[in-house]
RNA sequence: GCCGAUUUAGCUUAGCUGGUGGAGCGUGGGACUGUUAAUCCCAAGGUCGAGGGUUCGAACCCCUCAAUCGGCGCCA
């Protein structure tokens, strides 16, 4: 039972005047005793297939009429060009089968009072009952648009001929300097979920000198907003000789890559969630302006907004920061006290480090963070120490420091969050199929 | 960790100063041969989140708890 014939392709014309046989699933149905109209929808689109009782006969007319939303069915008939149905193409069907039934009983609870109330977003309803709302049209939508940003960030570095490679998730130690770490029992110890791949990344670099991922990364952050997840999918690269400015470089890049290939790829599906298609081109056609901290810090200030120097920017800064911006902004040069030990201090300026943070528009606040690494073993110790952080915990970490060690650096990149801001989301959890956060791990 | 809010049928909701809970969708039955979230008629479906209190009487007032949602801090 291989499936060759798609409705996607019907709609596009490849079909007309053939007879199919369609498989999918029931969206809606409709008509008289004689006469049924049956929506049936699959992953590339929905299709009206018309089934009179006079070209079918009498019990498979009563079984269609059973047929609840969302039973699978196969469905045979003439393709035909017809105004009168939606998408411009219709099947009057010749027969028909029931492939999975469901219960009157228990029919499917995802209804169109339910969408409306979430109204594009999300409500506990729909939230519990995930594994259902997946099949639901924007849903599809959004996980075929996740699909190409995935495909996207992937071709962006093989292109460029990086090497893709994986970290652990159980880990020993943290990445960054605070307590988010999942601890999980490990035959009698504790270990911890990874938060980033940096680190052993950074062990990689020697040999691999260009390499990415895409992994999920978890964070016990009890963050109850539309910008987090514990668990989420972080695009990671690191680059041997490389300065702060090119791997900046290879941040715009990957997103206006990221943008281009969803107005590419994926117009009908921005659309169909309501996306404005020329914010996306704007986001993949125009340069990302790069901004340092302290200019930030005067336009902030300017402003009225309370802030000082030396305080690392949170997100009702970035906002009010990014509310004027119509593309991306690279914020650089953050002060050294407002950021980890890896972070490379400037040469020319001690009080801060080459390290940057893309900043995306509309209130989606951080999408990048990275910047040039730590990168001499003297000056690596020197930063542990002034943070007075355990160096035992990194000693794997030093030692890569103290056979060659060479500039470099990297970033990572919030998947979710890109798929998120591109695709105009209301919230993180409705870009990615199974959303975890401080309160829900089920479905 | 902090602040705010919500909880009534499978879903979405109305419910006034406390006086025996209404509707739409969905489901079941009926009518209808071109419907577009089809339409029309009928029916079933509720210990009003849980527990306690006040009261002659509580969905409504008070207390405790729970679940959920939104926001902040932190970050991607």
């Amino acid at each position: 039972m291989v499936k060759t014939i798609f409705i996607g392709d019907v709609q596009a014309g490849k079909y007309d005047g053939q007879e199919v046989e369609l498989m999918g699933w029931v969206k809606r149905s409709r008509g008289s005793n004689k006469i049924r109209f049956v929506v049936l929808r699959d992953s590339t689109g929905v299709i009206q297939c018309v089934v009179k009782k006079d070209a079918i006969g009498d019990e498979s007319f009563e079984q269609v009429k059973g047929a609840l939303i969302e039973s699978s069915i196969k469905i045979t008939g003439m393709i035909n060009a017809d105004e009168r149905a939606d998408g411009g193409h219709e099947m009057v069907a010749t027969s028909i089968v029931i492939v999975g039934s469901v219960n009157p009983e228990h029919p499917f609870p995802i209804t169109e009072s339910a969408m409306k109330a979430a109204d594009g977003g999300e409500t506990e309803f729909l939230l519990d009952n995930r594994h259902l709302y997946l099949r639901t049209s924007r849903m599809t939508a959004m996980l075929q648009m996740r699909s190409t940003v995935f495909g996207a960030i992937h071709n962006y570095f093989r292109d460029l001929d990086f090497t893709e490679y994986q970290a652990p998730n159980f880990v020993a130690g943290a990445v960054e300097g605070g307590s988010t770490l999942f601890e999980v029992p490990y035959f009698g110890k504790k270990v911890y979920l990874t938060q980033s791949w940096q680190l052993y990344a950074e062990a990689a670099m020697p040999a691999l000198e260009r390499l990415y991922t895409i992994a999920p990364s978890f964070r016990a952050e009890k963050s109850r907003t539309r910008r987090h997840l514990t668990e989420f999918w972080h695009a990671e690269m690191e680059v041997a000789w490389a300065t702060n400015d090119e791997i900046m470089s290879h941040g715009e890049g990957v997103v206006r890559k990221i943008a281009g290939d969803l107005l590419e790829n994926r117009s009908t599906e921005l659309e169909s969630i309501g996306r404005d298609l020329e914010l996306v081109a704007r986001y993949a056609d125009s340069p990302y302006p790069r901004m340092r901290y302290d200019e930030a810090i005067e336009t902030l200030q300017g402003m009225g907004v309370d802030v000082e120097w030396g305080q690392d920017l949170d997100y009702s800064k970035e906002k009010v920061l990014t509310q004027d911006f119509d593309v991306p902004h690279f914020l650089t040069h953050y002060p050294k006290i407002a950021k980890p030990f890896y972070h490379r201090v400037d040469p020319d300026e001690d009080k801060y480090v080459l390290c940057h943070d893309l900043l995306a528009p509309e209130g989606y606040g951080e999408i990048i963070g990275g910047g040039e690494r730590t990168w001499s073993e003297a000056e690596l110790l020197a930063r542990l120490d002034e943070e007075g952080t355990d160096k035992a915990a990194y000693q794997f970490y030093i030692d890569t420091r103290s056979y060659g060690g060479v500039p470099h650096g990297g970033f990572g990149l919030g998947v979710d969050r890109v798929c998120s801001w591109l695709t105009g989301a209301d919230h993180i959890r409705e870009v990615i199929p199974f959303p975890r956060d401080s309160r829900r791990v089920s479905p």
